[in-house]
DNA sequence: CGGGGGAGTG
């Protein structure tokens, strides 16, 4: 069996999830000698995060890591970022700024970016950026745009502004960061200003463009403008994903247009834990706390495990209803609800 | 091999 056949393998198995098949390929992988294949060792590391089988995976880096290759370490990083492990991601970079031979290239530092913004460390994403700078590497405009976004999640919504200005080349998803910047800075009507900027300059909005516009419009409570720019997005074609249903959910409860949240809300294939806090919260804030304890019910049943956020505005919701004293239904249900906040760990 | 999206209360 070639290294071909066993990639091909592998994503099967990666695709499938079947760990114990896997296994037997690793094992097959060792057997044939074809364990210093780098291609092959960055997808089972892949493959081992995918199944939280980080040991394994670092085991995997260990046997390799000394075979010069930048591109498994990047690997590594950016698997531990991509799972929030943000602290191992730093650790991996930290030893890789020692290491005596490897030279960096570009695609080292997207994911300590990425750890830096989830850990809020804003002065050690600083001290990369001067690195950045004196190496050129900043002119790359994914390493500018993970700059940009480390600084946001920072709450330095002023340095990632400047940084975006400041770059030469731009795409779609350069664009989506800043646009977001101003969205987590709390100023959705400039992010709905770089939205028009963004479409001016001649870029086509995609699904997370949508997102982050739709969500500015439920902020700013301006519904006519969200139902406008999504009637747009439909013409174009572009994807109805759960990102985009639940920002229509929460645009439309928000607005108060609960039958439309609903109606939005049932036609989603998937209904993750946000679309079902975004329906919540609306008819939360609507004091309507039947539909919110039946919403409650129906998504334990579904088996989606309900968040703080679920918790707090369901109770919310009961505590507000001004029946809660007399209807004796309202309070079984609060006092359920309550239990359940009880029993699990917030 | 890398970057970008959504929910609550006070």
């Amino acid at each position: 069996m070639d290294t071909t056949k066993l990639l091909s393998l592998l994503r099967t198995s990666i695709s499938s999830k079947s760990l114990l098949k896997d296994k037997l390929i690793h094992k097959k992988v060792v057997t044939l000698g074809l364990q210093n294949s780098i291609a092959l060792c960055k997808n089972l590391i892949n493959f081992y995060f995918s199944c939280h089988y980080y040991h394994y995976a670092k085991l995997i880096f260990k046997t390799l890591e000394d075979s010069l290759d930048l591109s498994l370490w990047n690997v590594l990083m950016a698997a531990y970022a991509k799972n929030y492990m943000f602290i191992e991601a730093l650790e991996v970079f930290d030893r890789l700024v020692l290491h005596p031979f490897l030279k960096p290239d570009s695609y080292k530092y997207p994911s300590v970016l990425k750890a830096c913004g989830g850990l809020g460390r804003v002065s050690y994403g600083q001290l990369i950026h001067t690195q950045l700078i004196r190496t050129g590497f900043v002119l790359d405009v994914v390493v500018a745009s993970s700059l940009v976004g480390m600084f946001a999640k920072c709450k330095r919504f002023d340095y990632g502004i400047k940084v975006f200005d400041e770059m030469s080349e731009r795409d779609v998803a350069s664009w989506n960061t800043v646009i977001s910047c101003y969205y987590q800075e709390g100023q959705a009507g400039k992010a709905l200003e770089l939205f028009g900027k963004m479409r001016d300059s001649g870029f086509e909005p995609n699904s997370v463009t949508l997102t982050t516009v739709i969500s500015s419009c439920a902020r700013l409570l301006d519904l006519e403008r969200g139902k406008e720019i999504y009637e747009e997005f439909v013409k174009d074609g572009i994807a109805f994903d759960s990102y985009v249903g639940s920002a229509l959910v929460d645009m439309y409860g928000k607005c108060g247009c609960l039958e439309m949240a609903r109606e939005v809300f049932d036609r989603m294939p998937v209904k993750n834990v946000v679309a079902w806090n975004a329906l919540i919260a609306g008819y939360s804030s609507k004091g309507d706390s039947k539909s919110c304890i039946e919403l409650f019910r129906r998504m334990n049943e579904e088996g989606v495990k309900p968040t703080l956020i679920t918790r707090s505005c369901t109770l919310m919701s009961c505590t507000r209803s001004a029946k809660l004293e007399h209807d004796e239904q309202d309070k079984s249900s609060f006092l359920e609800c309550y239990d359940i906040r009880i029993c699990d760990s917030w």
